[in-house]
DNA sequence: TATTATTCCTACTTGTATAGTAGGAATGGT
DNA sequence: ACCATTCCTACTATACAAGTAGGAATAATA
């Protein structure tokens, strides 16, 4: 599971938009999620080309999301800032089972991070006992 | 689920010998598992350091297992040429619920790489409906 | 003992991706 | 008019990945 700081920034940049119930200034969630403020402004950038937010410009301004909390999961915000991931060389017919192996696993982990949306991490504040699945189950 | 070309020829390098029963030469690994014939060389190098396999010198020379192929584990390979993972940056308490996701997906991975073994992949030629875990029962 | 085939070792090169930064244009409220 | 904000392109600096180079050490064989 790669994780670049850019995806970890645009998560933590979309959970503050799903906590608060106005337009966010990019200043304010520079600050509170510790990223860098002018790599701030080109992740939001990129968020909101992808569709994921909307904002305003000139004071009064801000940034919000484009959806409720609840319709955007990991995995679309993921998507955003890893892109399309390269089509991974091919393994030679030798060691073709292991190919077998690696799309189980991407397809595991592309499945937990469709489940769990935006507001299922807000919701789990203090108590990250289980992650809802939005249906009242845990996610395995 | 971060896969590099080095250590893709290590598994194929390691399946090669999982399936012969004598010591292999490094020309041959490279040909049949299509890596770059000095950059086999490299990888088998860190992979004998790292105690996997065993090897001699000169004419009649090769390579071989160090362990039988049933109790040597995908991950164990792995963990060899990837090397110890930087401890990611952790994420700001806003979004500290990120981190037991993370978590959970890697623990997930590390547990299905370390139950299947050269073994299993080798004994599943052809046939990839499943993978034993080497008590017949299937990996999830 | 000379030859030859192989492993062994360090260091180098080159390409690509990541993590940011710089400079300013466009917009909207007051 | 002013000012705060978003918006946009392009640039830099660093690290890592992928692979290469040159040769030393070792072991079988003749």
């Amino acid at each position: 599971m790669r994780i670049s700081a850019r995806t970890q920034y645009a998560l933590g940049a979309m959970l503050a938009l799903a906590e608060a119930d106005s337009p966010v200034h990019a200043e304010r969630i520079a600050v509170t999620q510790e990223i860098p403020r002018r790599f701030c402004d080109n992740i939001l950038l990129q968020l909101r080309r992808a569709g994921l937010i909307q904002s305003q410009r000139g004071p009064e301004g801000g940034y919000w999301l484009a959806r409720p909390a609840g319709e955007i999961a990991l995995a679309d915000v993921i998507r955003v800032t890893e892109g399309a991931e390269p089509p991974a060389r091919p393994f030679p017919r030798a060691a073709a089972p292991l190919t077998e192996i690696w799309a189980r696993l991407r397809s595991h982990e592309n499945a937990l991070l469709s489940e769990i949306t935006l507001a299922d991490i807000v919701a789990s504040n203090g108590t990250m006992d289980a992650v809802s699945n939005g249906d009242g189950t845990l996610a395995s």
